[in-house]
DNA sequence: CGCTATCGAGTTGCGCACAACTGAATTGTG
DNA sequence: CACAATTCAGTTGTGCGCAACTCGATAGCG
């Protein structure tokens, strides 16, 4: 039993963890002028993206839930930089639109790309190497997810 | 201003975010058996390292403030895998020390590592590489910090 | 020795992340 | 049409992460 297993494994999770919160830390201060936090601003993201979205493809998005999104929503609404409305095709679903303000916001939000590529250090072929792995991860833990579960699929 | 940037921007703290969220997610299935969260394991990795540990020294290995540190210390030593006693050399400073229940849950613990690693689908090389870049791009976030404090530092 | 500044852990308050649940709307099936 | 299963947003409860703060202990300075 290699005790140098459990430093490992501390690295390549807590990395990610540590370098979550750094950049996290980075938009804090960034987005603060703008009033939102980082999650926020995600989902303000998907929303200049797409022009209007429900609850449940933001959450797809951004591999978040309805208790995440329902009160982060509440609360882009209460600045009112989003409304929501009930869909009409479908009363269960609802509608997530930026206002004008909203939608100004991303004037704002532009400039933000530039600091924060610069503080990372890298060129954009770096971070673009990056990112691919980071995703293919990702992709490969979801997958995976454990094999715990799942009686007999496999298929 | 190309538009391709804030999908850019999204894309690698995104991918990092959604990477970190990805692996506890892994964790929380794999030590909801041990009775332990993921940032709870993380401080029992430090305390195994290196026996005990003052609550700044424990932050200062997990980037964590004595606002996270201090109530999650009093579930570890609620669930009996953590003692706390004030300094004596140092009567502002407590030290951490896992009890005989915590150490006894390394054994358990080193068990993780291998399933972890299978489920990322990568060999040790490319963990290793990737682990490496982010740690550096950490520092390199943590230093930079943002130019937006410092009035004419930049030495 | 006194006095101030700093350090250290702890608390409070807020927002995010997620499990478990509620309740209304919809779909599928007979 | 009726009725069971599913879908969807929202709520509740717990824990993390962090800023701002409190308060006692320590260190530095005159």
């Amino acid at each position: 039993m290699d005790p140098s297993w459990l430093l490992l494994d501390n690295q390549i999770c807590f990395a990610l963890h540590a370098a979550s919160r750094a950049f996290n830390a980075l938009y804090r201060d960034a987005l603060q002028e703008l009033g939102l936090t980082y999650p926020q601003y995600l989902v303000m993201l998907v929303l200049w993206e797409h022009q209007e979205l429900g609850v449940k493809q933001i959450g797809e998005q951004l591999r978040l839930d309805s208790g995440t999104l329902s009160p982060l929503l509440k609360r882009l609404e209460a600045a009112g930089l989003v409304v929501r409305e009930r869909s009409a095709q479908d009363e269960r679903s609802v509608i997530v639109r930026p206002t004008a303000a909203g939608t100004a916001l991303r004037e704002q939000a532009a400039r933000l790309p530039a600091r924060i590529s610069a503080a990372t250090g890298l060129d954009l072929g770096e971070i673009t190497d990056l990112r691919e792995r980071i995703t293919r991860l990702t992709a490969t833990l979801d997958a995976t997810a454990l094999p715990t579960v799942s009686p007999a699929d496999c298929g």
